[in-house]
DNA sequence: GTCTATATAGGGATAGAC
DNA sequence: GTCTATCCCTATATAGAC
């Protein structure tokens, strides 16, 4: 099901380096550009590669000398995502983990979805794809940012309250950030980033105030 | 395509008068029960009619006999949800919001989500066939919870940092608890509901404590 | 690198028997 | 109320020409 196309490139050609995150003009980086704008909108299983190469001006077959298959496309999406969350996220360890530390993680993981707003949104609006993804393809090494929040949440040896306290903190925080464009697109960046982080600290915070 | 099957009874019988929210076990909601949790697990455009068929012992023919058309299945589940959400959010006036008045809203609000967990899941997972149903449905009697929640936050009336806070206990409540099941299988539902309303209030204080 | 044409599969939906 | 059989459509993916 994931088989390479025997003519094309690797679906994930070596010699970019890992130069997935600019903005080149190839074609295969026209193809992402708009596969994540469809994604976003209509959803993953909606969006027909039709469509993408309709937007492009070529047609359908064309995708496949650039991507192996619609999942494809997709899986590089995705590492696109791991790429920035790599940045906020290095250096956790789920079994040592306090507020203070999770106010950090969370003051960095802010930057980057507002660094990269639209990747976001388009994982928050297609989970279910996602989780299929990782049910298929779970490389130990992979570290998936969602099983890394996982161990995080349910290491019971941390107080139910606080574990609850990083749940919504997570919660509020991506939240706020996916509704942003539609709900304040007024407010300039650095503002929100600002007013998002506070609230972030309010709800890690060790006692409850007042 | 929303057509009803001209011998079937109609997709939402006036004998029910409502009670769409019991568990009665006429097949019509063992076929909801289904698709409940299939469009959960594998999301609604990726879950066949077949499938469902399945899963209750009979043939893909049959549920038309019940519903008009997939997307019937959706939509009556989605006036499940809205018939909660009625409770909770009944008295709102987008106008005239302030941080004390949506914390309250938000206590009832968690209530209502833990009474119905799988519901807010599933459209938590399937934001975008729910979309899709608002851009064709858009009945002004509607008075759909998303646009409520949008009414609200846009208010530029309101101080921009109220309605980030707002935001972010939307997305505190919704991601904890949505995240519960899987994070916090331990955790009793009254404890629950607790943590969670005290990391809402802490979001909507009007002053940031300490 | 992109095309046309095609293979193959599966989906939603309807008709009509029982 | 459920069945079988069928229609029609669209999707992914491939083959091979240019």
């Amino acid at each position: 099901m994931v088989k390479m196309s025997p003519t094309g490139p690797d679906s994930r050609p070596e010699t970019d380096s890992g130069n997935v995150l600019a903005e080149e003009n190839t074609t295969r980086e026209r193809i992402l550009d708009i596969a994540l704008e469809l994604f976003t909108e209509q959803g993953y299983e909606k969006t027909s590669l039709r469509q993408i190469a309709e937007r492009l001006g070529f047609s359908k077959a064309a995708i496949y000398y650039h991507f192996a298959s619609k999942e494809d496309i997709l899986i590089e999406l995705h590492l696109r995502l791991h790429e920035f969350g790599r940045g906020a996220l290095s250096g956790i360890d789920p079994g040592d983990m306090s507020l203070e530390r999770a106010a950090e993680i969370l003051d960095r993981l802010i930057d980057q979805i507002l660094g990269h707003r639209a990747l976001f949104v388009l994982f928050e609006r297609n989970q279910v794809a996602l989780d299929e993804l990782h049910r298929q393809r779970h490389d130990a090494a992979h570290q998936d940012v969602e099983s890394l929040f996982q161990q995080v949440l349910s290491n019971s040896e941390m107080a139910v309250r606080d574990r609850v306290r990083m749940a919504c903190a997570l919660g509020a925080v991506m939240g706020a950030l996916v509704l942003s464009e539609k709900m304040f697109p007024d407010v300039a960046t650095a503002e929100l980033a600002s007013l998002v982080r506070d609230a972030s600290h309010d709800l890690l915070k060790p006692l409850a105030p007042l």
